[in-house]
DNA sequence: TGACAATGAATGAACGTTCATTCATTGTGT
DNA sequence: ACACAATGAATGAACGTTCATTCATTGTCA
């Protein structure tokens, strides 16, 4: 019996990691079960311990994704030729864009679970730190940020708490809720800060 | 640790929603066991069941008591002689101000609850959009918010984003971090948009 | 055949929930 | 004032279930 063949491209630690994706933002970290798990991976419950110690390890390991996704976004989003155009880049990849809420949903969990699980803080506040570095970065670089009275750091930490702000409440939308419409909802918010953050004068223009 | 006796002034109820609050926050909605809460709050197991059908009755309790709390810090707000400081009394009451950080655990964990729970969801939903309303009524009325280009309703969601991010991101924080600085570097960032939000002039000045 | 990938029944701990039982308090009849 | 009945708050051992984890077994391929 073995229709347990990999499908091409997508090793089984990748393949185990997509699928508790689904379940924890289903789920939960704590009422996904190992089983759903390897149920939605099309696998044994005792193969995903071949690959990780223990259910711990997944959530870890997840979250390890989760840090690589975002810091390859980030290197995308410093290819683009103005701020705005960066920021785009950065807060759409991610957020709002799966149908079934998936990444909100996870990322809400995420936090949740950092706020006991100390490899879990430790991990997420270092990728918070990275991104917010990073784009803290890109605005210093970024003529647009010049006019603001505050500085690419103060910038950089209301970009990023409206942006969290917004992926919070996303969680809330009606199930029914497309992401089209999610996605409109978190942009018209946060577009509506970086106008008010890169577009207006903070002193009375001099023309 | 056992006083059986009720404290004066403390009905059943609470007493039992006041321990599940703390294990909630320590623990987590799923990993706080009955046995948890009942040795937090001094009395049996079995007690809580005459008090509480189940544990999800205890969840939905507390994120009722937690609107009640809100709702009743709005009304403070409405009471303020200015804008500013109307939000502040609503932004600071109950964000922040315990020492282990309890509130802003059990509100992201409220959070990733509902993106599962409907029962949980709609009254999240009910409580952040009564807020929000209460909010955007008390911008309406404001001299402050006339001169942005924003409508009340836009303010309001900016500011909550803000808000929310920020609580979002005071998990993440060390465990060892006391009270009033999370509490500070919470309204560093949000008086820094309020600032932006209220005292700009939003077109470039016709001078 | 040998080495390794994969299975899923088995295990035991932990959980939510129940309920027979205890006992301080209150009510009642004399 | 006293004895006794009734109450129901409170207990915690026990139950059935779920879950993470293990491992003896089976399948696969060089």
């Amino acid at each position: 019996m073995s229709n347990t063949q990999l499908e091409p491209g997508l090793d089984r630690p990748t393949q185990i990691l997509d699928a508790a994706l689904v379940c924890f933002a289903k789920r939960g970290f704590h009422q996904a079960s190992m089983h759903d798990i390897s149920a939605e991976a099309g696998i044994s419950v005792g193969l995903i311990y071949r690959y990780f110690e223990n259910k711990d390890a997944v959530i870890s390991a997840m979250a390890d994704q989760h840090k690589q996704k975002i810091q390859k976004v980030l290197e995308d989003a410093r290819e683009a030729p103005s701020l705005i155009e960066s920021l785009e880049i950065l807060f759409t990849a991610h957020c709002c864009e799966n149908e079934p809420r998936v990444t909100s949903a996870f990322v809400v969990d995420l936090f949740a679970e950092a706020s006991r699980n100390p490899r879990v803080a430790e991990l997420v506040r270092d990728v918070c730190e990275s991104t917010m570095n990073g784009v803290t970065d890109l605005i210093a670089r970024s003529p647009e940020a010049k006019s603001s009275h505050l500085s690419p750091r103060e910038l950089a930490e209301v970009i990023f708490a409206v942006n969290d702000g917004m992926l919070m409440r996303d969680v809330l939308l009606p199930d029914s809720t497309i992401a089209a419409d999610r996605r409109a909802r978190h942009l018209d918010v946060v577009r509506r800060v970086w106008r008010l953050l890169f577009t207006e004068t903070s002193e009375p223009s001099y023309a």
